[in-house]
DNA sequence: GTTGACTCCGAAACCGATTTCGGTGATCCT
DNA sequence: AGGATCACCGAAATCGGTTTCGGAGTCAAC
């Protein structure tokens, strides 16, 4: 009876080292060694053991493997929970090349989602202090960034999607927004836009500052300035494009073109201008910035300043992996251009 | 100088529960049962051994509780690397639900991006394999998965989103495409729409035959059939939905009301259809499926069948969690409805 | 025939937790 | 006072790998 059990037990376990070792007749570290193909071990016993190993199906224990070796193969990915809609979708795209790229290098993304933005710090520390993950991908970095000053002191490896107050002292991947917003400037004079108004994302998010840099030079290099009146702050979503674009026509209807921070606003404020009569881009042109796929499906489709994502994912994850094997997190400081995709939300002004 | 060394990496160290244990003059036992709180260890100790923990910041080490717990307390999600655009889209939208859904149950997400498709019954078998993950959650499953069918055979818990072959056997979540279906076609038929024809997604997918089900059922029970030639497959992607609303244009031009399987290719559909100079909804109808957020942002918002990625997410969490501590799987089968969303890509005929 | 170098493998310790089992001391009972 | 009971804690084994160290052979050299 426990001898029937006994089996079945073992029949029913996945193979362990010790059980591959007793089936090749060789010892435990042999066995190991063998698998990790060191060179004190004979060719002819690699081969044994691995043909063993293939047959009994054995997979070993990345629990095992990381108590000694003291590293997950993970990298963490905080989220939280009321990320939704339209900014969801740019994290999505971003989350899956990361993912693709950290699987490249034999790392696995791990995901954790906070419901309360105030615990957010607690599952960082949580997530590094058991040991499940190695180092940590932060999205959507702001100014001054709690995270970014807690991982910091703590040592932890960690890479950020955009620069922050401390950016000189960390890995970070950003797109060159200052760059990139002056070409969309110039999409827009080039149309014969000379009322333009910028709809900006915020002073607590980094480039919003460099945005607007951009926009001003730019302008000012044609001899334009841009009024305060029209530099917006918006949050990023979709609602407050709408809101932006109900405000411009009632208080600012002189105005020929809005620029964008993201996509979502874009599509938000092309969305509400219909609403309200108003079309894009023969009333009024609009441009986004993040080349989310979906801006380029709507209708119309949007002119944006496309970066890939799934460059930024790749980037990203073989930046914190080589953080993870010990490079010097100043050593990873990558500036991505964006490209200014024209496509059907901006037009030549044509009534003035 | 040897000393120097070892203090420093005494303090550089996170503290064990060795060095915890210590640190109060307990034993590791004791220290592990207080944290744990065991009823055999007194309230005083407990209280002490809380305190010591907090002071010195200990948090235990997954990595060893996993081994001798034999659980991860993570579930994995393997997706295709090279999955992008709108079908990405709704993913994204998910897997946010899914890994909060988790994180609410003390699991975590973990994510495994495969470049090949042909690595992925690979992936499924390393991840678990290994012990990273205690179980998965599969998306878009088809008719005949494999993924599934060796899931299943290795008795490993999983839970698939939408029904496959084998339904009855495993546990699922899907959403009443059949009835559905049903009400867009009552939707259609009430605006005066008599020539609809229907973008399926493929036979490969499972939901496919139940949505063709549920758009027959409810033509005939007016009294109308769908010709075969009004049944189209696509593949859900909104390239296919634009040949479709070509194609459609060329050979069938009466039809008035188009139905398709998902949002993406009812918005290429509808995109396809102003670039050829048709209005979408006087000239036809398009209706989507999925609920995809930035369906109602597009230009005219989707009518579409909705269903909430996020209880989707939340529900399956439970679901596999529930499987991994042990529920039979055929007690986990969940069928959710959809939900008719009017919105302003219908209309009733009105040139006919 | 001893020494040395070199190849190949095994015993034991270790990573950091949990679990099993047993033992001490206090308390209660008769 | 002796024995049973109970509350509380510790020694040792365990999970499944890796690493350190050393030992048994073989072979060439002197």
């Amino acid at each position: 009876m426990v001898d029937t059990i006994n089996r079945e037990k073992q029949a029913s376990r996945r193979p362990t080292l010790s059980s591959l070792a007793k089936a090749v007749g060789l010892s435990k570290p042999t066995v190991s060694r063998a698998l990790n193909d060191y060179p004190d071990i004979s060719e002819s016993t690699k081969q044994r053991v691995r043909e063993a190993a293939e047959a009994l199906g054995y997979i070993a224990s990345s629990r095992a493997r990381q108590l000694t070796a003291g590293h997950a193969e993970a990298i963490g990915l905080v989220t939280l929970a009321d990320n939704t809609g339209l900014r969801a979708a740019y994290q999505s795209e971003f989350a899956n090349a990361l993912a693709a790229g950290l699987s490249q290098q034999g790392y696995d993304l791990l995901v954790h989602s906070v419901a309360e933005p105030e615990n957010e710090l607690e599952a960082y520390r949580r997530l590094y202090g058991e040991g499940k993950v190695d180092g940590f991908v932060l999205m959507r970095t702001r100014r001054d960034d709690e995270r970014v000053s807690h991982l910091f002191k703590n040592n932890i490896p960690f890479v950020t999607q955009g620069r922050t107050e401390i950016g000189d002292q960390h890995a970070w991947l950003d797109i060159d927004v200052e760059n990139s917003f002056q070409l969309v400037v110039e999409h827009l004079l080039d149309l014969g836009h000379r009322e333009i108004a910028f709809l900006n994302g915020g002073a607590a998010v980094f480039s919003s500052e460099l945005r607007l840099l951009g926009v001003r030079t730019a302008l000012e290099r044609h001899g334009m300035t841009l009024p305060a009146g029209r530099v917006l702050d918006g949050d990023f979503s979709a609602a407050s494009g709408r809101l932006t674009m109900r405000r411009l026509r009632d208080e600012d209807p002189s105005v020929t073109a809005l620029i964008c921070a993201n996509d979502a606003m874009a599509m938000g404020a092309t969305s509400q201008a219909f609403e309200m009569g108003l079309n894009v881009p023969s009333d009024i042109s609009v441009t986004g910035y993040d080349g989310v796929r979906l801006a380029e499906l709507f209708n119309p489709p949007i002119t944006t300043l496309a970066h890939s994502a799934a460059e930024c994912g790749e980037t990203l994850a073989s930046m914190i992996v080589g953080l993870v094997r010990g490079d010097a997190p100043t050593s990873h400081q990558v500036l991505l251009p964006a490209n200014l995709t024209l496509r059907a939300s901006t037009a030549s002004v044509t009534g003035v």
